[in-house]
DNA sequence: AAATTTCGTTGACATGATGTCATTGACATA
DNA sequence: TATGTCAATGACATCATGTCAACGAAATTT
């Protein structure tokens, strides 16, 4: 598990240096955001030297980018969901739970999403980033469309790379409404009505 | 049609010098993006001094805002397109008529459309501006599928608010995605796609 | 028509953030 | 002990923003 470390004490306070950076720009952003967040204000939570930043991180948005990466995995692990219905019903609970998953992290997680968002439309390697989760999300619903469609479950008559991302930017949407606070309808509601309205209009 | 204009010398040429800051914004935000365009190089095209764009606009964002709103007013004319079907078929012709009309103007507005996105993502007010017309479309939207389910031609079985919501925000998705010319499907061939996936799943 | 007021216009200025770079000094190496 | 390496630093140059006191031409008053 455990690669052997062969860590001069130097390279152990660089990266210790670097870890400092990494938690007091976890906390700046959580309670400033991402636009309101400077360096220097993270420099000083780091008690470092305002260079020192720029040692690791070519500026804000590449460190932000770092501590995107984790929450990532998360979602990349909930996209990978195994998708092998035999029947109509079954494939509406599979996908009704990947929905459920896919709505809760981000809630779960809503503190950092809400900066996430508000970054993206900032930074394009943040928006980039985000791309990423996206395409991962909508290649493997393209997949799971076409093995229904392959197993005589869904209508052969529309496009999957189509409906994926229809039904992906609609998930998506839904999440930052939910994540914003700006909902009015309770999840379960949603989770239920987009799946049905996905279900009918795709499967038989 | 035209309110007669007691208008002085003095304020004929304000309005001129707020046009000419107009115009010049237009111009600077459409070959050089929102973000990169300042203050200073919308004055200098205007031919004014630094501190006049202060006069009649709080801010940057500001001046984009004004620049919006004769385009949102093209898309609440889409909006507002009149929907009372008698039978399945035209509910899905009256559907698809509107998408098509929604998506065209996007294409059409295609290079303003761009900077908007870019400006949504880094201005709240301008985030604001297009919540606007997202809300605008949803809500008519909401009272279309709710006649729809008066009509018995609709599913009564799902929320009228939320299918609404959804089904807009797939159509926004795909538009950003034309716009920014990501896009490796044809026009028809999303409409066709969206429009049979919606009409079959909320429709009986 | 002279005097006075109003107000559109202006650019210098203060502020604040960014990214760079020459320098420093503690640690590693010989 | 001497020499080198490199993490750390903060002063600096750069750039954009928004403010404000002052100017002067137009409007109004006397």
């Amino acid at each position: 598990m455990n690669t052997d470390k062969p860590l001069s004490q130097r390279k152990l306070q660089a990266l210790q240096t670097r870890e400092k950076l990494l938690t007091a720009g976890q906390e700046t952003f959580l309670s400033n955001g991402f636009q309101k967040t400077t360096i220097s204000q993270i420099i000083k939570k780091a008690q470092t030297g305002y260079g020192t930043a720029y040692v690791y991180f070519r500026n804000k948005d590449e460190l932000f980018i770092y501590l995107m990466e984790e929450l990532m995995n998360k979602f990349y692990t909930i996209a990978e969901l195994p998708f092998e219905p035999i029947t109509h019903e079954e494939a509406r609970s599979l996908i009704r739970n990947q929905v459920q998953q896919f709505l809760q992290l981000s809630i779960k997680e809503k503190a950092m999403m809400t900066v996430i968002q508000e970054a993206k439309g900032i930074s394009p390697s943040v928006q980039e980033k985000w791309s990423n989760i996206r395409e991962r999300f909508i290649s493997r619903i393209t997949i799971d469309v076409q093995y229904a469609q392959a197993a005589n479950l869904a209508k052969k008559s529309l496009n999957p790379h189509l409906v994926a991302r229809g039904w992906f930017y609609a998930n998506e949407m839904f999440m930052w409404e939910l994540v914003h606070n700006e909902n009015h309808y309770s999840i379960d509601d949603v989770i239920k009505n987009m799946t049905q309205m996905y279900v009918e209009g795709l499967y038989h």
